[in-house]
DNA sequence: CATATGTCCTGAGAGC
DNA sequence: TGCTCTCAGGACATAT
């Protein structure tokens, strides 16, 4: 479930290609109608093939890959897609390859359930559709006051509300739980009657969390699913505190049991100790 | 407007 | 053993 450490492992993981030109975009024949692909192949192969990768961006939980010509791939995991330099686990769930001229010949695309897309966007198509409106403030940018201000007034459950993307951009169902053990904070305490003490919390430990997992690359879970782009694992999974881990002693307060509850159909993992209503 | 729910997708694991 | 069923949660569409 690549969320924003994951994202930003990829990001630095496909560093490598900036500088390298597109040479051929192969969409894998079988899959294609399964993953959203936009535009039409061959409007993307004419607007995206010659083109030199200048930077990779992210926004949010997508890789932004921007060329010459002014326009960005927006890659768009979700829960199993994967960016690769190495080669794919499968054939079967390849999605798209991007043939380069450089020292990398490859960037994949896989991804198992499908989910993910792939975007060829225009600056202004991107400014729309993934603009401010649409994607708020990175979680690794944002500011206490910016947080505070864009979700105090919010009577959604603090959990619910830092899954929202246009609140802030980048945190999801697994860092939420990590980050709101962190802060001694109940995930179904509303965010209306949050003190400013409790809210720096929140932000304090949202960064400290998102940055210790990105120094461990991510984490990938029992399903396998998440690889970096060399197809290696990410070691946070070691360091989960509550997340996937029902009735197993509170790392912090060894007294209590992790429970497990459900918010918005998502599973949220916390102690009931530490984390008072 | 804010918030809640339904939808897509595949394969791992549970249960019988 | 081998089958069926449930569940995992990204973002977005639709409903309340």
């Amino acid at each position: 479930m690549p969320e924003l450490p994951e994202v930003e492992t990829m990001r630095r993981g496909v560093l490598p290609v900036v500088g390298s030109c597109v040479k051929s975009i192969h969409f894998v024949a079988s899959p294609y109608k399964k993953i959203r692909i936009t535009p039409r192949r061959d409007v993307f192969r004419h607007r995206a093939v010659g083109q030199r990768i200048t930077e990779i961006g992210r926004l949010g939980k997508r890789v932004l890959l921007h060329l010459e010509n002014r326009h960005t791939i927006v890659i768009e995991p979700r829960m199993t897609g994967l960016l690769l330099l190495a080669e794919p686990p499968d054939e079967q769930h390849l999605r798209v390859g991007f043939q380069l001229r450089g020292p990398v010949p490859w960037l994949w695309f896989w991804d198992r359930r499908g989910l993910g897309s792939v975007r060829l966007m225009s600056e202004r198509q991107l400014a729309i559709e993934l603009g401010p409106q649409r994607v708020g403030p990175d979680a690794l940018a944002i500011t206490l006051d910016q947080l505070h201000a864009r979700l105090r007034d919010s009577r959604r459950a603090i959990k619910v509300a830092l899954l929202d993307q246009r609140a802030i951009a980048g945190v999801g169902n697994l860092y939420v739980s990590e980050l709101l053990h962190v802060a001694r904070i109940h995930p179904e305490k509303r965010c209306d009657r949050l003190t400013r003490n409790q809210w720096s919390r929140i932000h304090a430990a949202m960064l400290d969390v998102l940055r210790e997992a990105i120094r461990y690359e991510g984490s990938t879970l029992s399903d396998g699913t998440y690889r970096n782009v060399l197809n290696q694992e990410g070691g946070y999974q070691h360091c989960h505190r509550v997340y996937g881990r029902p009735e197993k002693p509170c790392p912090r307060c060894q007294n209590s049991r992790v429970k497990r509850i459900v918010q918005a159909q998502r599973s949220t993992f916390f102690c009931p100790r530490c984390q008072r209503k």
